[in-house]
RNA sequence: CGCGGGAUGGAGCAGCCAGGUAGCUCGUCAGGCUCAUAACCUGAAGGUCGUAGGUUCAAAUCCUACUCCCGCAA
């Protein structure tokens, strides 16, 4: 089956290896450009482009993928996989391959459209998740179903373990999917729109906590969003706005403090929310590097949280 | 050279602006007290203050370069 891998999140990694080792093997590479990153803002690249190179499969970084319609076309492709990409495919790039364009999304749709279906699956407290391989469509992440498989979500389940996990778990979705397409079984399960959601994308400010929600969900927020976007709050320490990253494993622990409150109980930091509070066992100070709670409180004396 | 914060005994910090015997909260070790404690008391060990130069009678502190860590931004 001639096929082309459309991917550029590590997410895809796994995906793409088993198709290096089991074929079909891809005929390309579509990824994004590489980008400035880090400290530095040197230019890295995909880590997907990396190991496609090392492959010897052809790689395409095109500025918008469709810009490479007529390159792409000339492969001749039977079918196109897209996962974690991170640019929206026009009708030009749908219509390219002569059996099916594909996606592999990281949630059981119709749950959890869009950009941080992992993380979202781990704030809403749900207890399992998963892949589903899909056609796509012009909307987003809403062409017809051909198969998923879900997984349960741990109690201390966070956004990375989930992330590997689901891409642990992506070939096999990936392989049933395109085994079913060659042999003409494939279903094609419309998705029920009126049970769909949709999750933007994370930015860095959404992981700022809200004392005033329920200790529960917040601790489910801390999280869901480690390591990306993390989460943070703003500390005073002498009068003083500090930003504090927070990381798991925060407590429930049922103390009567108001939102936003500190208060050390049995050494531990605590912090008051809107119902019961949160012991906190990990933050990482304003440029400094992450330290337990209790370290944290050593050599600091934050006034509140707010 | 994208912007910015930081490096001080094992941990987290203060001291630096206005140079002049290394300090705080813990931890460790020893002893004491207690029915008992992540309790309390007493004592001790442990630091060439990131590296290399410079200024000075004198540098953790001022100047220069370098290394490493981190936040923002992507």
């Amino acid at each position: 089956m001639r096929l082309i891998f459309i991917a550029t999140g590590d997410i895809a990694l796994p995906s793409f290896r088993h198709l290096l080792e089991n074929g079909p093997r891809p005929l390309a590479l579509v990824t994004q450009p590489d980008k400035p990153t880090g400290r530095h803002q040197t230019m890295t690249p995909p880590a997907i482009k990396v190991e496609a190179l090392a492959a010897g499969i052809p790689v395409y970084q095109p500025e918008k993928i469709g810009d490479i319609t007529e390159e792409l076309a000339a492969l001749d492709p039977e079918i196109l996989v897209v996962m974690a990409y991170g640019q929206i495919l026009r009708d030009n790039i749908l219509h390219l391959a002569s059996r099916a364009i594909i996606n592999l999304h990281a949630s059981l749709l119709p749950k959890y459209r869009g950009a941080a279906c992992i993380q979202a699956a781990i704030d809403a407290g749900d207890a399992e998740t998963g892949i589903t391989a899909m056609h796509v469509v012009r909307a987003l992440d809403a062409g017809d179903m051909i198969v998923s498989k879900s997984i349960a979500i741990a109690p201390d389940e966070t956004g990375g373990s989930l992330h590997d996990r689901l891409a642990d778990l992506s070939p096999s979705v990936l392989a049933e999917a395109l085994a079913k397409l060659a042999d003409g079984t494939a279903p094609r399960i419309a998705q029920d729109d009126a049970a769909s959601s949709y999750i933007s994308k994370l930015e860095r400010d959404h992981g700022k906590l809200d004392w005033s929600q329920d200790a529960a969900a917040l601790e489910r927020r801390i999280r869901a969003y480690d390591p990306w976007p993390g989460t943070y709050t703003v500390a005073i320490e002498g009068g003083k706005e500090k930003r504090l990253k927070i990381f798991p494993p925060a407590t429930v622990t049922d103390v009567n403090l108001s939102p936003g409150e500190i208060s050390i109980i049995d050494g531990h930091l605590t912090v008051g929310c809107g119902t019961s509070a949160l012991r906190l066992a990990a933050v990482q100070p304003d440029g400094s590097r992450r330290m337990s709670a209790a370290d944290y409180l050593r050599g600091r004396q934050p006034a509140a949280f707010q």
